[in-house]
DNA sequence: CGGCATCCTTCTGGATACTG
DNA sequence: CAGTATCCAGAAGGATGCCG
């Protein structure tokens, strides 16, 4: 990046890395993403064994806060018991690099951790 | 970090993604590592001021967890008053990937959202 | 199955003041 | 300048039970 951007501030870059963490806040909001992403559709029960750790109040209370912001989109189907499914929305979709990416890094960052000790 | 293993499924992924934001976590890491990224060395007020937001109580405490985590670097110089440099360490660059796409994501979620008005 | 309601504990984090 | 210390409100989040 050239030097005169860095004379005028990167605020702006660092206020957008912000907004992004607001939409993607929580402590499980990405991992929850990240289940429906490599899945393409997933039920709830399903993202709940997924995701290792939370409960379902919080399930249901990020996947809520996800779909308020246009990142999932929540169907019902008419099954006996109902189930319900949910995959990522166009804008959704644009996450799934930073997803990926997160995941290389994680990968990387737990074998470091294992070679450390 | 939960000592998991999985054999099935996208389920590494997953937990790779949230031991990512396990060393990510916190209202205002993400923005610290970018504000440091951005400028390659920062000063604490640096970052006080261009983290919107952020008291010195939470600045202090989140760099020394990303110090613990060995993602960034504090050195003290010898100055009068004393000043306080952070840089990102080597390992601590392997994520600018992710803020630069977490940048380019937030700047396109905020221009989404007015649009959306 | 996919939640919601309630209770309760822990953690987060702001405000303010102080220190070397 | 670069933090610490303390106080304290409110949010996060786990456990459990209930419901259509």
């Amino acid at each position: 990046m050239a030097d005169y951007v860095c004379a005028v501030g990167h605020k702006k870059e660092i206020m957008a890395v912000h907004d992004a963490m607001d939409v993607l806040n929580g402590k499980w909001k990405i991992s929850i993403i990240s289940s429906i992403c490599y899945y393409n559709k997933r039920r709830f029960s399903d993202i709940l064994s997924d995701v290792n750790g939370i409960s379902n109040k919080m399930l249901s209370k990020e996947l809520k806060e996800l779909e308020v912001n246009k990142l999932i989109k929540r169907t019902v189907l008419d099954t006996q018991p109902v189930t319900v499914q949910y995959n990522l929305t166009e804008y959704g979709k644009t996450l799934q690099t930073i997803i990926n990416n997160l995941a290389d890094w994680g990968i990387k960052h737990r074998q470091m951790i294992i070679d450390d000790m």
